[in-house]
DNA sequence: GTGAAAGCGCTAACAG
DNA sequence: CTGTTAGCGCTTTCAC
């Protein structure tokens, strides 16, 4: 292709506006010690001529690059693109992340990073050294991977860790996960249930140990046991149908189950069903997440939202702000998640309704 | 925040290698006119200090911006997110695209514009002039929006256009929307259907022409009537339900339903319920598109896939292509879609069987 | 408040 | 084959 230039550039609309581009470029950048009636008068021939500013050239010389990295991970990311079975993740993210960032003039940038690779800071390095973003947003597990975080601190970049309450270098913004699993504990505590299984996440991801704890205490608030109640899933299909298999094939199994995410909730759905139980008169079902297949289940599962896009929203705000300098919160910023009511929770049948 | 500036620039590596800027970039873009052990050479500085071009430089000295905007509808796009019933068509998008783009040191930027708004061609100008991408990928509707297309005739920036069979400005991709709908008639007229009905996207989206050209065709190649057979939809729920209703509410109703997507089909398949058909036995249903929400209903729909991952890897390459300067297919690049057997199709209950 | 000069990191064009 | 020079479009100094 022959070699494009840009077509209408600062230095037009300074010869349109009969002012020096240094004049210009105060106005694009919104600077005060402009007078109104030149700023007014630059802004009309930037109307005018329909000048946009290249963000190669403001990023060249050291200002702003109005990028913005979303770092997923790779193999997950793609297996989900790949199994078609609705994970919105990343559109979620892309609604909250992309609709603030074109807010105020800002691109965001999806990257596919490893985990485990041994290279993941060449990855990171290289995104960095290729794109020069203004921010990055890490999103679990990356969001708690040391080596990341550590490499991000030595790179003067503001960086988000979404689903993160660790402290350290960057902005944590959780989303609650110890709070809404406690909440929907106490949902099915209220609702007159006892036993209430749980279904744990991969331990990879440290959201999965913080839904626990809020089971965890809310069964103690309600001085429960929790004895023979907590089932180690991936959240893989197969690691829920294999838990919830374990807990309702106990002596005494939960006539409620909290699965830490839509899948094992499917999962455990679908045993249930193969057990001959019905849901939820014989057994109720949260599930986490609430990704699109809870509309698709029968029952539809009451399920923890997950509000991904308010969370990237608020990550790319908070980006923003410290690029610019402002004050950011002190501690740690906290996006609650509710519970979507729908059809598999009812009270217990038989003699523990309480 | 600070000043940032690149970490390791050309200049360390020349320096590093003993050799001149322009030599670094000869080997950066793999120029043939370097000695091998020149390039070695260099390739081992760069390994060592870890250097990676800046793309802001590169795009700056008026080579490539390695960056390739994908443009999708702005208004359909935020409410499939915002419905979270799982349409995976941004996903499936970033899934081909994205993953090309990365084997090519290529970025994809997602970019929503508005079909229907006056300023779509400030916008989309404005995405150009910010980011001066190397490639536009268009989807539909904008694929055959005239006032884009023109527009971008006019910019020297190769861009394919997704799901479009017309010729002018561009490089169309088409999905084959003609000849699977065709495909999908013939698999219902094999299987004993003679009354096959038809439901209609939008027009506003071209395809929907095409897969009703589709299925007319097969319907006359096989010396059937299509009298009373098509509804108009819209590709929403609510169209396929009125669409349905209509077309099993008639005098002589359809033994088989295609129906153009699936929310429509979903639709369809409630509709049947309602009136105490049975699927597939007493009615067969098609869906196009095959997004995730098929593998939930009872009972999963046999569906006509859109290759949307195999589209966009495709617009990659020929965008990259073209950019490069090699040759491009000369006449249109099809790529084809199959029917994804599920559980909702069977051969007509009753009399009509042939 | 506004303008002029210098330079960001890289590549195109031209020398050698 | 390799090096030198100029300049992309913009912002940062620093003058006025």
């Amino acid at each position: 292709m022959a070699r494009r230039r840009q077509a209408v550039t600062i230095k037009h609309v300074a010869a349109d506006a009969g002012v020096s581009l240094q004049t210009v470029s105060r106005v694009i950048n919104n600077e005060p010690t402009v007078r109104e009636e030149m700023k007014a008068r630059v802004q009309a021939s930037i109307d005018r001529l329909g000048y946009v500013p290249s963000i190669a050239a403001q990023r060249m010389s050291g200002s702003r690059s109005y990028l913005i990295i979303a770092v997923n991970d790779r193999e997950r990311t793609i297996a989900d693109w790949q199994a078609r079975q609705g994970t919105d993740w990343v559109d979620q993210m892309l609604l909250g992340g992309m609709l603030k960032c074109s807010e105020h003039g800002y691109r965001l940038i999806l990257e596919l990073v490893d985990t485990h690779s041994d290279h993941v800071e060449r990855e990171l390095l290289a995104a960095i050294a290729a794109l020069q973003p203004d921010g990055i947003i890490l999103t679990p597990p990356h969001s708690d991977n040391a080596q990341i975080v550590d490499l991000l601190a030595t790179q003067r970049i503001p960086f988000v860790r979404i689903g993160s309450h660790q402290n350290g270098a960057g902005i944590p913004v959780s989303m609650d996960d110890e709070g809404s699993a406690r909440t929907a504990t106490d949902y099915l505590i209220e609702r007159g249930h006892r036993r209430i299984g749980f279904i744990a996440g991969s331990a990879e991801y440290n959201l999965s140990a913080w839904r626990i704890d809020g089971w965890r205490t809310a069964m103690a608030g309600a001085g429960l046991d929790c004895e023979g109640l907590l089932a180690q899933g991936d959240f893989s299909y197969a690691s829920g149908e294999a838990a919830a298999t374990a807990l309702l094939g106990a002596d005494n199994p939960p006539s409620a189950i909290i699965a830490s995410n839509d899948q094992m909730a499917l999962a455990t759905l679908e045993v249930a069903r193969l057990r001959g139980l019905r849901v939820p008169e014989d057994l109720s079902i949260i599930s986490f997440d609430n990704t699109p297949l809870v509309h698709f289940t029968q029952p539809p599962l009451t399920a923890v939202d997950q509000p991904i896009a308010a969370t990237a929203s608020k990550a790319v705000e908070l980006i923003i702000a410290a690029q610019k300098g402002d004050e950011l919160p002190d501690g740690l910023t906290v996006i609650s998640a509710a519970i979507v009511e729908r059809g598999s929770v009812a009270p217990p049948s038989g003699a523990d309704i309480g």
